[in-house]
DNA sequence: GTAGTATGTTACCGATCGGTAACATCACGA
DNA sequence: TCGTGATGTTACCGATCGGTAACATACTAC
């Protein structure tokens, strides 16, 4: 008889508890799955199975679906945040510098983007009730990205600042909306081009005066 | 004793015979449902009863609700596409006014539009399913659409025609995003000035030479 | 050891879904 | 007036869904 088995992965033939906790395995599963085949398409049960657990144990960490799609959608915009503030680190004082490297990083994470697009875009579009948690946090978000990018041409000094930052942001949408429906994964490099255009344009009338 | 009813409006406590045949009016209601709602929100049911009529007939008329969806697709495509017919016939030979046309057509569009923005991009999102008749419908015509504004852009004598036919085209895809996901609906003007700046420049270099 | 906590298991609930069968009713033309 | 095809009505099917209860098991700290 078999003795002595190493209490951290006791019992080969049972279940090896992951290091990853329960709830961030849980969260990783939905938004893999959310994404894969849209939030309506997938169950808590497909949730629970991919996470390597159970529905009750996802239900002591989310108290509904709607509240698990909402935390997944947190997390992918405290991601992006997150990203923001980077480039506002890197960059401090140098708006031109910080929109071209904001438009490269976009255009990497596109090229690297599967089939299906924006998940917050996507999400959107799958969650219509007003009501919606995470579309309420979606649309908040996306007004502070669309402030942002104005700030940014209104600090670089575009004449009609306004103007194009809404081309940024039409632009910025836009291309993941490409990646989905005409399946342009390399779209995101003409983003970068235009930008580093208006940049220089501006770069050089600043130099003029 | 009441007689000679009217043969059209007959027997007024019941049933009124709508004059819109039966197919189209729950296309039409499965469309306005679909897009209110989303297209996994809404039931069949419910659909037939929007169109006045029940579910026995719908399934008549559609074998399936994935087909119904398709169906709505179609008729959605098809009517874009004879818009963009209706353009290239109006200014035959002037790819400049085509482009500024089609422009300003999107933007009145946009401007009419609910909070729900683009039903074959909220479409997109929902049908995940790469082999769904609506899905590979939607694709097909989005990158046909693509392919027209690329010949517009070489056909106009841009010089990057294929970078301002791509930037043309994330902002179009983009700025109906926008109407759902930061309720701009305004965003259309832009996208008609960007177009206007660029054509005028392309005018005056073609004048040049 | 034992207690306490986190997790797994199973079975179930009511609601809703897409889809069908059988039959009743209507409109309309011959 | 009769027949026929289109439409309405009702009831039902099996599957799936989100969510819960009750209980069994595992792990950890003491």
């Amino acid at each position: 008889m078999q003795t002595d088995i190493p209490a951290n992965q006791k019992k080969l033939g049972k279940k090896v508890r992951s290091a990853i906790p329960v709830r961030e395995r849980i969260l990783v599963a939905a938004g893999d799955l959310f994404h894969r085949h849209g939030i309506r398409g997938v169950g808590v049960e497909a949730i629970a199975e991919a996470a390597q657990t159970n529905k009750m144990t996802l239900y002591r960490y989310f108290d509904s679906k709607d509240e698990l799609i909402a935390e997944w959608v947190r997390g992918l915009i405290a991601h992006k945040e997150e990203e923001w503030k980077d480039l506002n680190a890197k960059h401090r004082g140098d708006p031109h510098g910080q929109l071209q490297d904001w438009s490269r990083r976009v255009s990497e994470k596109l090229s690297a983007m599967e089939e299906r697009g924006s998940a917050l875009g996507n999400a959107l579009a799958e969650l219509p009730d007003p009501n919606h948690p995470a579309r309420r946090v979606i649309q908040e978000h996306k007004q502070r990205e669309h402030k942002r990018v104005v700030r940014l041409c209104k600090a670089a000094g575009f004449e009609d600042a306004a103007l194009s930052a809404n081309l940024f942001y039409m632009m910025l949408e836009g291309a993941h909306s490409c990646v989905q429906c005409i399946g342009m994964r390399q779209i995101g490099e003409h983003l970068v081009e235009v930008v580093n255009r208006m940049v220089e344009n501006s770069r050089r009338q600043r130099a003029v005066r």
